[in-house]
DNA sequence: GAAATATTTAGATGATTGGCTAAATGTCTG
DNA sequence: CAGACATTTAGCCAATCATCTAAATATTTC
């Protein structure tokens, strides 16, 4: 798995957000994207970003495709922020 | 708490090898620059960056800056990722 | 199969970013 | 105080990024 590629993907406010519109089920780009004030093609950007990221998986249905959370790397980002801030404090190290 | 300055603080790998070097314990500016191959400019910009999103603080010790990690954003930075991936799984995958 | 709808791809543009060098600031020591 | 050392600030530049418009692709419906 790509961190990096999961960090830059939120670091994005509307990424956030997109997922955060995810949370209440899967939803097509279409209905995602009336939640924002940018262009289908900008969201279809932000799209392949968090698709990168395997933040989320898509499914095409019909002329729809349709968007949802891939709550599986939740677990991979808790790891990654662990690794970043070790539990019981910094001090210590390998002791 | 600014979230946006935590995830964009997040999103530079260079940033969070700094954090990782902190880990350890408490260093100078100028030793966690020794890890790595830029100018201590530009490693300057990063703990300005970190110190933005709360990330890391400082603390003068003579002609030395000391930076360390500032675990308490931890559980912030929980916090900012159950928002996003909310735990029991999202209720969305495919239907 | 052509029109309509949904989404993505391509290409362009302005803003942000990460890096650099040079200069400024802060602190210790002789 | 002067000179050395540590770090930051100030400008500058190239690369990346978020966004746009226009065009392409995919799918349904007539």
């Amino acid at each position: 798995m790509k961190q990096q590629d999961v960090f830059r993907a939120l670091a994005d406010p509307t990424r956030r957000a997109i997922l955060k519109r995810l949370q209440g089920g899967a939803l097509s780009a279409g209905d995602i994207g009336a939640a924002f004030d940018i262009t289908p093609a900008s969201l279809s950007h932000h799209f392949a970003v968090l698709k990168q990221a395997d933040l989320v998986r898509t499914e095409r249905r019909g002329q729809y495709i349709v968007y949802s959370l891939n709550s599986t790397v939740m677990e991979d980002l808790a790891r990654m922020v662990l690794d970043l801030f070790p539990p019981g404090g910094a001090r210590g190290g390998k002791r």
